[in-house]
DNA sequence: TCTTGACTTGTCAAATATGGCAAGTATGAA
DNA sequence: TTCATACTTGCCATATTTGACAAGTCAAGA
């Protein structure tokens, strides 16, 4: 039912940024609590933005997150409404 | 085991290409093939670098190879060597 | 009201991803 | 050897991410 192939890079940009909120709140952290867990320098700017879908984050951004995060990065970049 | 917390940028971004070549020769494409069935146009120069580790890709240009390999984006970004 | 904390958003500079093209490498077949 | 296919890599121009800082919004308290 996912009708991937239409997907715009405009709604998968705010599902990514929707599961890494997600998961930082379920953690309990702050933006800023998450951007001091980050080994190289992250700034919050950059976290609301990949936050809001309003950057297309590279996947060395992603995975410094996932890393803070201790989740895998697959988990951030679940983007399929349901498998079949 | 997979101490991810040291993993250096170019380690994963290695990962990720071998993820997309095994998966675009599973499915026995060539990267001809691939960008033929990607929506909105990517130059094999780019899958190419992506493939070798060269580059940080952004996670929408990784969406689209997914959607053109059709495996969920995050079977792409799966760089855990194993899970506990 | 004032303050504080959390987050958003604008702008800027620097770095780099991307698309495109051309040239080079490697392999296999004729 | 010659040719074709598949892939890699260098270079270029353009677009955009990223880091940084400043300013703004919003909600909760004191």
């Amino acid at each position: 039912m996912s009708n991937m192939a239409s997907m715009k890079k405009s709604e998968i940009l705010k599902i990514i940024g929707q599961n890494v909120k997600r998961i930082r709140l379920e953690k309990g952290l702050t933006q800023v609590d998450l951007v001091g867990k980050i080994e190289s320098r992250i700034d919050t700017t950059n976290i609301s933005r990949i936050e809001k879908g309003r950057t297309n984050a590279t996947i060395h951004t992603l995975f410094r997150i996932s890393q803070a995060l201790d989740v895998p990065l697959s988990e951030i970049c679940n983007v399929q409404e349901n498998k079949s």
